[in-house]
DNA sequence: ATCTTACTACGAAAAAAATCGTAGTTAAGC
DNA sequence: GCTTAACTACGATTTTTTTCGTAGTAAGAT
């Protein structure tokens, strides 16, 4: 049990070194979506919950689970007859990835295209402002 | 020839009626973000463009142009024995739309979210901080 | 004890993307 | 006129992602 946890550590180590490199397909995000919001869970509490918005059968939940897990993206453990899923990317890191590489290839690397972008087109509340706002000025002291 | 263009005419404004459905890939990207950039051009130039940076060959560029173009995601017109290409997804659009899913799938909604990664991670000079105020203040006023 | 239910494992296939070789064509150079 | 170079077309293959059916197994219900 703890060769195995370290052997997922250790790969968790070197997903996290090479997670520039990740790139989680839209079905992974999902799944992982939910385990960030819900935690460690069970493949029925996973496919119960994208079932609700998503027409898929349980066992391609549960093989994409199982493939994350043997890609390392997600840790394991048995629980009875049934297994426990955690993610093992970081929410923020992965945010940080997907929204760098969107930066780069389709935003020839400008953030500031990508806050105006994402300014002008959806829509904000005015406590969510404010707190751009505070960003804002926080870097410009900080520079 | 007419008949041409409006057939394409058509079809493109079908496309950017469906224009939230389309998610080019990342070498579709590649191309584009090249035709956005230098404008009409032939597989020659754009392969000599990727081939600085990436190892590949000739023909998969064309094919991957001509798959391109089957989609409908591109036009063309023959000039002498070769053809030259122009992009029928508008840069802008296609950066909305890949931002949008992109808030979306990963960051549940919130471009609030998006905006402080991106301003958090990435370097962004004076010029374009004030920018980025000047847009906030006038989402505000606009309110 | 037997039946049902809820799991996992696994193979296979479908679908989508990416890659490349070969063949055929035409223009240009010699 | 012949050869070479630069194209396109197209088929085939590989790789990745997604999907799902079937089989096996073990717990729980009757």
């Amino acid at each position: 049990m703890y060769d195995f946890f370290r052997r997922h550590l250790i790969r968790r180590l070197s997903y996290n070194i090479l997670a520039m490199y990740i790139k989680p397909t839209d079905s992974e995000l999902e799944i992982l979506n939910y385990l960030w919001q819900a935690g460690p869970s069970t493949v029925r509490a996973v496919h119960d919950a994208l079932s609700a918005t998503k027409d898929v059968g349980y066992t391609t939940t549960l093989k994409l689970m199982q493939i994350m897990h043997d890609k390392g993206l997600l840790y394991r453990t048995e629980q009875g007859r049934s297994h426990i899923y955690v993610a093992l990317l970081g929410k923020e890191e992965t945010q940080q990835n997907l929204l760098g590489k969107l930066v780069e290839t389709a935003f020839q690397g400008s953030a500031a295209q990508v806050v105006m972008q994402a300014l002008g087109n959806h829509s904000t509340s005015k406590e969510e402002l404010d707190e751009i706002r505070a960003l804002l000025n926080n870097l410009e002291n900080n520079r």
